[in-house]
DNA sequence: TCTATTGTTCGACATATTTCGAACTATAGG
DNA sequence: CCTATAGTTCGAAATATGTCGAACAATAGA
């Protein structure tokens, strides 16, 4: 089936469009660092953020930041784990192998 | 000056932005075979495609091919040159070369 | 249970994007 | 110089996106 191409096409199409906001782009980059070998699946202060934290960071008000995490959640970019009454966000290190595999061929 | 990191900033979220389209990500795609060390600045029929071809694959007409061109080339993404009557593209090693290295830290 | 904190959902609005077709420009070849 | 081919520019229309603020939901702690 072909259909597997478009399939892949379209979602390679939406990651890059979840990172495509300036917005979004500074939450990936600001999670990302997690993605060390050792930290993969660990969520700590270090290697994730709070909603509410990252909103600060860019100055937008919090219903726009839990719109762009839901985003970046959506096309497999970031995870999310609630943790009492807050929100820890990481970034899924698969999707960073697969990003670097697209662009090394 | 760490205006540079916002510069960097939104010229990613740029070149990301012009991939978040299914078209030009297909044009990308069809382009970015010529990206083999040996062909890096050598353009040549494997190597590049013309506007009109590229549509023709698309489904879309030229003047829309045109306009993402337009756009892939104003982020970098590709290089253009005029062969006669047609304009050849081929994407240019450099950026993918960027992209590979914004996904490996 | 009441309250403060944190995040989500919803509706509204302004702006941006995608696409088309028509008109225009550039080039090659009689 | 004319004509055919290839591409660009422009205007219009439909759709999508980004953002805010208000209302709502979940959790922790007194």
């Amino acid at each position: 089936m072909s259909n597997n191409r478009i399939k892949d096409l379209n979602e390679f199409a939406d990651v890059f469009k979840a990172l495509s906001n300036p917005h979004r782009l500074q939450i990936f980059l600001r999670l990302v660092s997690c993605c060390k070998p050792g930290t993969v699946s660990y969520v700590d202060a270090e290697s994730s953020a709070y909603v509410g934290e990252l909103g600060e960071e860019l100055g937008v008000v919090k219903s726009t930041v839990s719109h762009h995490i839901k985003e970046l959640k959506r096309v497999g970019i970031i995870r999310t784990e609630r943790q009492g009454q807050r929100i820890a966000c990481w970034v899924d290190p698969e999707i960073v192998e697969a990003l670097k595999d697209f662009f090394t061929r």
